[in-house]
Parts: C-alpha cells; sequence; structure tokens
DNA sequence: GGGATCGTTGACGGTGTCTTGACGACGTCG
DNA sequence: CGACGTCGTCAAGACACCGTCAACGATCCC
C-alpha cells in the first residue's frame, strides 16, 4: 500500500486530503507543522510527500532541505502563492511538483500518482534488490534465484517464502506473520506448511539440508534467514 | 550536456524556449509535430522533453504513449488547455509535469531542472530502445519486430505484450501487472488472455514453440523475457 | 458487400503444485 | 521416566494451472 504524508496546518485541508486518499487505497500519514513533518518522515517512511508551504514555524523550503538532506522520497508542494518565485526556490531545493491552492482534487491526485510511478521504477528503494550468501544469491527483483551459477527454479509458495525471509534478512520472522504473509489471514495457525516447505527450500538451496546455515529455524517462534 | 527536445508547432514558442535554454547552456533539438517529436527522441536521445499537447497530427497523450513504450526520459507537458482532465489525462498517460501556456520562463526552467535532476539520480538502467535474442530483435521505439531479417507482423495486443515483457526484460512480470496493463484494470484475472496470446508470440518468434528459449512461463507466477 | 484480420471465449488433456496425512526424532516439562 | 509438543521428512491424492486448438463476432479495408 502506499504511504503518503500530509502536512497542511489547515485542519480542512488535510480532511479532504485524508477523505480522498483514503478512499482510493492509499495510507495517510499527517504533520500539522514543518518539525512534526521531518519527524514524520522519517518515522513512517511514507512513499510520497504532500507539503504546504504556509507552515507555522518553519519555512517551507526549509523542510524541503530537511527531507532532502536524507531521503529522496517525492515532494508535492501545495502552496497558496503563485508567485513564480515562490515556485522556482521550492523547486530547486528539492521538490517534485508545486501545486496552488485552490487545487483541483483530480489534478493532485493525478501528479501524485505520476510522482509515485516515477520513484517506483528508480530502485532507490533502501534495501537492496538481490541478497548473496555463502551458497546461493537471491535477486528481489527479477524472482531470480542462483546456486553455483545454475538458475533454481521456485514454486510461487517456495518464493513467497524466502522473499519473505529475504527480505527481513538477519531478523526473526514469526510464524504466524509468515503464514499471513505467504497464504493469506486465514492460515494463520498451519505451522505445518512451514515445515513442509522450509524442508523443500533447504533441500533446494542449502549445502546440507538436514544442517542448515541460511534458514535456521528458531524453536516455537519462527524462522530467520542468515547470510 | 543535458539535451532537450522541444515539441510545439508554434514558432514563437520554439525560438523562446531555444533562446531561454540555450542561453542557460543546454543543448536544444526541436520537433513540430507528434510523428517527428518520436523520431527525434529516439534519434536524439534527449535528457528531457518539452511537449506542447497542440500538435496537428497526434494526440498529445498519443505521443506521450508512443515515448512511455520504449524510454523513461521526463515528459514536461505543456498546454492552453487548463481543463482538469486534460492534465489528468496526460499524467497519466505517463508525464512528468504539466504546465499551462501562458506560462512563466522562470517556472518552466525550474520543473526542467527538477525533472532532470530527479532523472540523474536514478541510474538510466540499460534501458535501450532495441533488444536482441539469438532468435529475434525487437526495436521498443520503431515498434518492429524482426526474424531472420524479415519483418514480423504483430497485432496490437501482441505487441503490447511483448513490449511490456521486453522493457521488463530479465525480470518476472507478473500475469496481474501483463493483464492490467496490456488489457486494462478490470481485465486483471483474465489470465486465459496470456495463455492464448503467449502462445501466439512463441509462434512467431521461437525457434520451437513448444520449447521456448526466450518467453518462458513462470507457472503461477508470470512471464519471464529472457534474452 | 465481401473478405480478411483480430479479439474473445470455450473445451480438452497433461503436468506440476498444493494440500494433507502418517511417522519418527528431539527437546521440555511434569 | 514418560507424556507432550514441536519439528523434519516422505508420500499420495486432489486440484489448479498451462498450452493448444477451434469456433464465433466484431471490425476494418478493399
Amino acid at each position: 500500500m502506499t504511504r503518503v504524508l500530509v502536512v497542511d496546518d489547515e485542519p480542512q485541508i488535510v480532511r479532504a486530503l485524508r477523505i480522498n486518499l483514503t478512499a482510493r487505497g492509499y495510507q495517510v500519514l499527517t504533520a500539522h507543522d514543518g518539525a512534526s513533518a521531518l519527524t514524520a518522515a522519517a518515522d513512517g517512511k511514507p512513499d510520497v510527500v504532500v507539503l504546504d508551504l504556509g507552515l507555522p514555524d518553519l519555512d517551507g523550503t526549509d523542510v524541503i532541505a530537511g527531507l532532502r538532506g536524507w531521503t529522496s522520497v517525492p515532494i508535492i508542494v501545495l502552496s497558496a502563492r503563485t508567485d513564480s518565485s515562490d515556485k522556482v526556490s521550492a523547486l530547486d531545493a528539492g521538490a517534485d511538483d508545486y501545486v496552488t491552492k485552490p487545487f483541483g482534487m483530480d489534478e493532485l491526485l493525478a501528479r501524485l500518482r505520476a510522482a509515485v510511478r516515477r520513484s517506483a521504477t528508480s530502485p532507490t528503494a533502501g534495501e537492496d534488490a538481490v541478497v548473496e550468501t555463502a551458497s546461493f544469491t537471491v535477486d528481489l527483483a527479477a524472482k531470480k534465484v542462483h546456486r553455483d551459477g545454475a538458475e533454481v527454479h521456485l514454486t510461487p509458495t517456495e518464493w513467497g517464502l524466502l522473499e519473505m525471509l529475504a527480505r527481513n534478512r538477519g531478523r526473526l520472522v514469526g510464524q504466524k506473520q509468515l503464514l499471513q504473509e505467504v497464504w493469506g489471514p486465514a492460515y494463520a495457525k498451519e505451522s505445518h506448511y512451514l515445515r513442509v516447505y522450509l524442508a523443500q527450500l533447504r533441500r533446494k538451496l542449502e549445502p546440507e539440508p538436514s544442517h542448515p546455515r541460511h534458514l535456521l529455524t528458531e524453536p516455537g517462534m519462527g524462522y530467520r534467514f542468515e547470510l
């Protein structure tokens, strides 16, 4: 789900955006001043930021600069000012788009889609798309697994499981979490599936399937992908 | 040096842009209709396109779609129409920005800088307009397929499918993704179409249609274009 | 108006995958 | 020491999916 951070100090604008965005399946985070916008962006990891320039505490370009210091998340600026100089300074500070109030909701949504589409195709996502271990490599973007140079074929379920573990590499992933993500919310208790498919993955990927080095079991808790 | 392709049929606009852009160190290419814009984009490999929607020959969204078929170069649309629906359709067709005439030169230049800055940070991943395999060649810009020197005729649907796969060559493309892109969002579950059209493509392009080497099936997941 | 092309839909067989059950090994706790 | 729960392994049937062929309308072009 796409996460949108809406930064505006006018409640009615925030409300209108929240309603429209939520109705279209976006997840909406909000902040009402510059300082909380920066922390919310760091905390909520939004996919796109809608930023009003007329904030009470910070200048708009400072907020943009504060974001651009560590993230390349798309920023769409809202502003009541139609001055060309305002637009130029905001865009040059690092904003991706500039919409003047009053704005049409259709247009804003279209510009938001465009911004999200752009950033989706560029692999700037913080995580690396290819995970490598001593015995095999997982390419998350291409959905391919290689072992000793040769490609290993995985079934959809096997891949879903491996992908979930690889995206959380190093961390423990609970069985319930795995089951709900790969099989669906109704399968939260079918822990037998995990045993069957972990065995299959180990047989395909581990040098010694009975003594796994990368696909580890944490008894009673879940599984962990270790590099 | 940054190369800008300016597409507009009004000479005075082209002249004004050429002067301003050249003075700021851009290299300027021009086209005055949709058809020549497409060839100029394929030929001149611009870093950004400024596109007027009111062209004499083609509809603006068709030009955008024609470009988006093979390149992700940023497109900034110029238009005299302020209709919200025009903006939405242009942005959803793949445009990056939409500026209404009359526009301030400062603002356009700032939006242009923003568009170039964005695309500069994303690695222009091996996006070649012509994809070559051992048995056939796909020219994404010209929308043509050759096999053994001769041109192969593809229907629009066949082409849409092949284009989508070729643009994601090496990567697995989910069936839902293919269906939504080629047939439309309402066809996300009509996976039967994929089987029929993949069979047709293989019959036309693969040396052994029953043992495909380039248009591969990943059961339960999707299809993959392998070089 | 006639013919060809294209998109859509149905039926069919074959193959691979998912699900399910049974069984033994291991560790823990009463 | 024995009961219990968890885990790993194996096997077999049910099922979904894929590829293929063919027929039907709709549309476009001559």
